[in-house]
DNA sequence: ATGGTTGTAGCACAA
């Protein structure tokens, strides 16, 4: 089974690349985040007919997340237990299913915007919440992917020190996500070291031509999904605004092989 | 520090 997640920075406007994605790669699951779209406005016309099955999530054009699979969706959830709201406004950025066996959860981490800002705080009682919710599941083969918008490790970023006072590398967030790998291992990092360890790569000042991005988006497993995995990589080619007409996602999408 | 580029319910704001 291969399973991928995407930033994929707004479904409608790139449904035309989602399905070529799929095609091209041969995914069975896709976990979608951004999609800046309430479910109904979602084309699934074609991924129907490809034989793939959507569940979505959205309540405005900002969040969103979704996950498109063709090995069934069952069990389907909206948020996890606990998962906070922003100033009592419920926000689109957790879908979790089974698919194929497995538990896939759709995630999309808050931004935080400047850490100063009160959207940070939000960012990290997200991910103790997510982390409290996670370590019910992990005895199951289950995997937490999306963007968690965390570089874990100075590796992951093409320059820390353009980060001083920005959000992403700072030591809470770095902390509130090892405590989820407590329970969970980053399963694409063995397979991609490196120098194709990016997955985002701001739009401006043409930072994937000059390889200067974040390794942002993971795929956190449970041990029984973890020793699954026979290999990862990220699809740079998604990403490159030369491959494909029109603009790209600013996140490129990271796939991964399971045995079955 | 600033700027640069995408997307949306856009002519402001989030990323």
């Amino acid at each position: 089974m291969r399973i991928a997640t995407w930033n994929v920075n707004s479904v409608r406007s790139r449904i035309d690349r989602v399905e070529a994605f799929l095609e091209r790669n041969d995914i069975d699951v896709l976990a979608l985040q951004e999609t800046k779209a309430v479910p109904d406005q979602i084309p699934t016309m074609n991924l129907e007919i490809a034989g793939y099955e959507v569940a979505a999530v959205g309540y405005d054009q900002w969040n969103g997340v979704a996950l498109v699979s063709r090995v069934g969706i069952e069990d389907i959830k909206v948020g996890f237990p606990g998962m906070p709201e922003f100033n009592g406004k419920a926000e689109a950025r957790a879908l979790g299913a089974v698919c194929g066996g497995v538990g896939i959860w759709s995630l999309y981490v808050p931004n935080g915007r400047k850490p100063d800002d009160p959207h940070y705080a939000y960012k990290l009682e997200w991910l103790a919440a997510l982390k409290a919710a996670s370590s019910e599941w992990h005895g199951t083969p289950t995997a937490l992917v999306g963007d968690w918008n965390v570089c874990p490790f100075d590796e992951d970023c093409f320059d820390p020190s353009q980060f001083k006072n920005s959000t992403h590398l700072t030591q809470p967030e770095r902390d509130a996500f090892f405590a989820i790998e407590a329970d969970y291992r980053d399963v694409v990092r063995p397979h991609v070291p490196g120098p194709e360890k990016y997955t985002y790569f701001d739009y401006y000042r043409q930072r994937f031509e000059r390889n200067r991005g974040l390794r942002i988006d993971f795929v956190l497993g449970s041990p029984t999904f973890a020793e699954r995995v026979t290999g990862a990589f990220v699809d740079l080619e998604e990403r490159d605004p030369a491959k494909f007409a029109g603009a790209p996602s600013d996140h490129a999408p990271v796939v991964v092989d399971l045995a079955d």
